[in-house]
DNA sequence: CAACTTACTTCAAATTTTGAAGTAAAATGA
DNA sequence: TCATTTTACTTCAAAATTTGAAGTAAGTTG
């Protein structure tokens, strides 16, 4: 069932918002050699920003079902993720918040509620009390690694072959390039 | 400012989670002609849903910040997100439904501020009279466009050559690949 | 036409996110 | 040195978003 639907084609629609498609008259050249996408389109950033709400509410809805398989009900996918953001290594708050640009009072909250759930141990630095570390607990440990594990059905899925990997780095770099624009042109304007 | 982050190397760890990177040995080859990723790693799904909720967080700010600029109070980003996916056209709550992956209640609840607002149109169909189509008002229509007019600065920084248009399109087809595994594993397990 | 399904709405509750106001420690500087 | 400012975070209250269960009304089916 999934295999069917993985490559089927994708409608986009063409639009003009802030290019000119004259611009760019390579663009209908040089489509040999690798699997990429067949319709050469002009993707707005609208249309990735919609793109990219859709598929995070379907991975959100994703985790939480993983997440009750597994029995966790102290904690939702929202702090699962700030589980994930946290890994194996030591971290203040500080740190955190450039990880998932998330707000400090937020972050605060969740991970109020992870320690509450024992996932995270605090420890204030030794060079600077204001300063919290922040580590997984054993128990942290475990759920990241369950989530991982449900996560490799995903990966063999989506990343089958060496097109397919390269497609989701390109994802990935291109995401990593909103996240720099859409986050600079927050704190200094486009 | 902008110009100088937009291509500077990321670095992303490599993991194996549902992998064995000897199934690619191709991998390292290839890597000419386009200004594709220069890091050859493995990207993993949870890499890439932290990655989206981050981007997507980003966003919502950043369209927040510009509601603010253009003076509407009365509805917030998520609404405006569902003024986007109707878009031109006339639709049913249901066809809706399904452009965003809402859940039926939530979108419910954005109609009915959305038609508070005057932003939209509902109007009971003539052929099943449970259906209440959907269309954007004259008000409605005026905030998508002014909306897509601030957008065109991001267009024009986002893609600024066939390069970027090309992983645009590769971005935006990925993530597609993305919402319908995760869709599908959360209906019919994966 | 009774039973079921569809298309949507309503409501209450939970979750997530924001923003303003705190606290305490560190850095700065007169 | 000690008042002032800045940093690093927390707390709180309120708002926004999202969920899920229960409802309604119109279609569909046997």
């Amino acid at each position: 069932m999934i295999q069917k639907l993985l490559h089927e084609g994708v409608e986009v629609e063409t639009s003009f918002d802030g290019y000119h498609a004259a611009d760019f008259p390579e663009i209908t050249a040089e489509k040999q050699g690798h699997r990429h996408p067949v319709h050469t389109v002009v993707v707005t950033h609208f249309e990735l920003a919609r793109m990219i709400e859709r598929v995070n509410r379907r991975f959100a809805s994703l985790l939480r079902t993983e997440m009750t398989k597994l029995g966790v009900e102290d904690v939702g996918p929202a702090q699962a993720m700030v589980l994930m953001a946290i890994g194996d290594v030591e971290l203040s708050v500080g740190e955190l918040l450039d990880r998932g640009h998330y707000v400090g009072s937020n972050i605060s909250y969740y991970l109020k509620q992870l320690a509450d759930g024992g996932y995270i141990d605090r420890v204030a630095s030794q060079r600077d009390k204001r300063s919290a570390r922040i580590r997984l607990t054993e128990k942290g440990e475990q759920l990241c690694a369950n989530l991982r594990d449900a996560g490799g059905a995903y990966n063999r899925v989506l990343a089958r072959d060496a097109d397919d990997l390269r497609n989701l780095e390109i994802a990935f770099q291109t995401l990593h390039r909103l996240e720099l624009v859409w986050g600079n042109a927050a704190r200094y304007g486009i």
